[in-house]
DNA sequence: TTAAATATTTAGGATAAGCTAATAATTTTT
DNA sequence: AAAAATTATTAGCTTATCCTAAATATTTAA
């Protein structure tokens, strides 16, 4: 059906995609998947031929119908597995990402089906991400991401992921806790770290400290 | 560390070296693995510049000792996840192997402990093969598939793995049940496909077909 | 023991997916 | 609005893995 670096590129698109309404550049693309821009533009090209994106020239692309179906497939596959290292085998969340990354690839719809089922159906992944179901479908999101907002948006921080010692410092030091209201200020299209302002005062978060904080809008 | 194409034919010599003493065949390879004479030709040369196989020109290959490790690696992913997609996943016998053949080249150490040690460390697959350990130590094997025999070699039929009428119908069609005594007169290296004997009648048996017949010797 | 048949290897291409360096377009700054 | 800076694309290479066709070894048969 399609390669898995094809599938790596439209979960990259997919995800991308949530964090701006106009295209996804291809500057963006190379540093989420840590490839050259040269070699985006020719993927790019590709999945454009295969009707999975649309793509203009200079202005980035954006998933077709199609390509959307295909990036929550792998997405659903990547939680589930999750869910199933988590669950099942006593992995600690922070161990799973690399596995399921390897895991998300594997071709075959009933394995997908009786996993869920195996699984009981569950709706959010062990990072609270929300699980797709066959359909492509995903449930609301009670927790939202710190890095789930978009450039202007306010929110309030509601939970954090990480309970390490690390993290909880970091955080401190950020004068981020419970209750503490953020806006997003700027995202960086590399690395998408994030510029937020607390109490008039503008901090930088990277993309692994948002991924762990949650917010209420 | 390995490319799955790498992993698969070190399975497929492993596979292939059970069933003669001397080098293994590019032509059996090539057959095993359903591609060209050519392109075993030019795997088998990195794989021996790798000194994963013993290699000489025209007289085939050998694994070597780290060779059979991973071979037996990647045997032990592939039993343990077809005894996961069987015993925790409700498919068929006759339906892992597709699946697990992808599954099997999932890299993770972790994984395949948890994996075993969720499954209660089984010491057969579905199929009745023996699933090497973390050291790759095989358990006895009580039973022996006709599969296994190389020429020369007699046996009885002590049980069938596939139960399906059709299977059956062909075997009563062969002269083949329950305590029939064969004879291996020749094993095709092309597709395995073995000529036995059978109360002095010689009969044909493709790999499928001596796959699923088991045999005391 | 040579000729014929078969098996294996070599040579030369193809495709997917990455890279670097050079060029071109867009965006930002002055 | 032109110059400078940034971003994207193109051109040309590389590696892995496969292929076909041609050449070479080995094995079998006459």
């Amino acid at each position: 059906m399609f390669t898995q670096s094809e599938e790596n590129y439209l979960k990259a698109i997919f995800h991308l995609q949530q964090q701006t309404d106009d295209g996804v550049s291809t500057s963006s693309i190379s540093a989420h998947l840590d490839t050259k821009a040269a070699s985006v533009t020719e993927m790019v090209k590709r999945l454009a031929e295969k009707k999975l994106v649309d793509y203009q020239k200079y202005y980035g692309v954006q998933l077709t119908e199609t390509g959307k179906e295909h990036a929550l497939a792998v997405v659903r596959k990547h939680r589930l597995w999750e869910s199933f290292l988590v669950d099942r085998l006593h992995f600690n969340w922070d161990e799973v990402h690399e596995v399921a990354e390897q895991l998300e690839h594997i071709k075959s719809i009933k394995l997908v089906e009786e996993l869920d089922k195996f699984l009981g159906r569950p709706a959010y992944d062990p990072h609270g991400d929300p699980i797709p179901d066959a359909h492509g479908n995903m449930p609301e999101v009670p927790k939202k991401k710190l890095s789930q907002l978009r450039k202007g948006d306010r929110g309030t921080c509601k939970g954090f992921n990480d309970a390490s010692s690390s993290f909880l410092k970091y955080l401190a030091k950020q004068q981020i806790g419970l209750g503490t209201a953020v806006e997003v200020v700027n995202i960086e299209k590399f690395d998408e770290s994030m510029t937020v302002r607390i109490e008039d005062e503008e901090v930088q978060l990277s993309k692994t400290a948002t991924d762990n904080i949650y917010v209420d809008q």
